[in-house]
DNA sequence: ATTTCTCTAGAATATTCTTCTAGTCAAGGG
DNA sequence: CCCTTGACTAGAAGAATATTCTAGAGAAAT
């Protein structure tokens, strides 16, 4: 029992890597199975072999980029040290993984539809009521010492991220440098502290 | 001369609403001609004719509903008489909007691939050209006068209308109530103006 | 050596989109 | 009043694309 997560074999990912390409170069739906199996060097067999149809394969990649970008946020809200670290920290770190994840990010925080995959999908289900679990739990000593003010969990999320998603997806849409995003993190880390921050912080 | 823009066929409006039932139902992928032929009562040669492919279609509709959109939030900024007025004042007449129009918001604001709609659509360029003119200008005085902050287009952008979006956004995923959304415009309106008043506002 | 299991291949099939031909109908001109 | 024109409609035919299926290769286990 060395490792309990199995290894993706190669071609799997092989698939996944030039789906990725071709959903970003083009739309999922404008992308054929046969340009998938150019680029990746797999088979159609091997393409249903793995994710049983077109969709299921765009899902399954959306599922697992999710995947990386919750343990990254979730991680740099567990190992912080305060109310503002906290705030702050998740804001920098979401920023510093859409810059390491251009592509990726691109393909989970423009491909709409998401709604959808949301209510159909348990998978994302389940991330996402990890992250609301975790980031509640964190939350709630903090607003009970006055130091997060006590808005609805979705009013705190909009206030709290809001900015952020926004400038991200702006970066997306009209690419300009790289560390573009880096640059603007101490702006909007300041305004989602002002904005979320309590009377006795 | 009576009127400039042409009236829209009835045969087309139908296909239009039977559009946005079906992407809204499954999604656009996943909805067939047949069924907007179904709902819709029209025939697979009156699709064609008016929207040519499925994709145009989609894109189409995507388009007028944008329109309608953009008008609203323009009308509140050129009839604004303050900074804060304006500021908020788009806050409140987006979420009216999205109130007032929650299935054609659901299609606008959830169907990814917007990006890409963006680069190939001169419509929708322009729509959002035009947006960016309106609100650059409306906002240079005030930013001369130290009402708003100065700020870059995007930052001011992302802290302007980010939270709004993203509590819209976590509204049409999860909808509650139907006056939710109005509900939270004090806060909301208020968290902008906040986060791009300047000094000598 | 044999069995089993995972993975691969590509032709065959099924589904779905799009085009095409042939209309209908209303409006306007002669 | 008839003819012409143009916008619109219809549904069958055709083209494009997704998916299934049968066959088999190769590795690991017995």
């Amino acid at each position: 029992m060395s490792a309990v997560v199995t290894e993706t074999p190669p071609r799997r990912q092989a698939i996944l890597d030039a789906a990725l390409e071709c959903f970003l170069a083009n739309t999922v739906s404008a992308t054929k199975i046969d340009a998938i199996r150019d680029r990746s060097g797999a088979s159609v067999g091997s393409i249903y072999h793995f994710f049983g149809s077109k969709d299921g394969l765009a899902t399954q990649l959306y599922v697992e980029v999710l995947a990386d970008h919750h343990a990254n946020y979730l991680d740099a809200l567990r190992t912080s040290r305060s109310a503002k670290a906290g705030v702050t920290g998740a804001v920098y770190a979401h920023l510093r993984w859409v810059a390491a994840n251009r592509d990726r990010a691109r393909y989970v925080f423009n491909w709409r539809e998401l709604e959808v995959i949301d209510r159909r999908e348990p998978a994302v289900a389940a991330l996402n009521e990890e992250l609301y679990r975790v980031a509640s739990e964190w939350l709630a000593r903090h607003v009970r010492a006055g130091r997060i003010r006590s808005l609805s969990p979705r009013m705190f999320q909009a206030l709290w991220m809001g900015a952020t998603l926004e400038y991200t997806r702006l970066s997306m849409a009209h690419p300009t440098s790289a560390d573009d995003l880096v640059d603007a993190g101490d702006a909007l880390a300041d305004a989602a502290w002002q904005a979320v921050r309590g009377r006795r912080a």
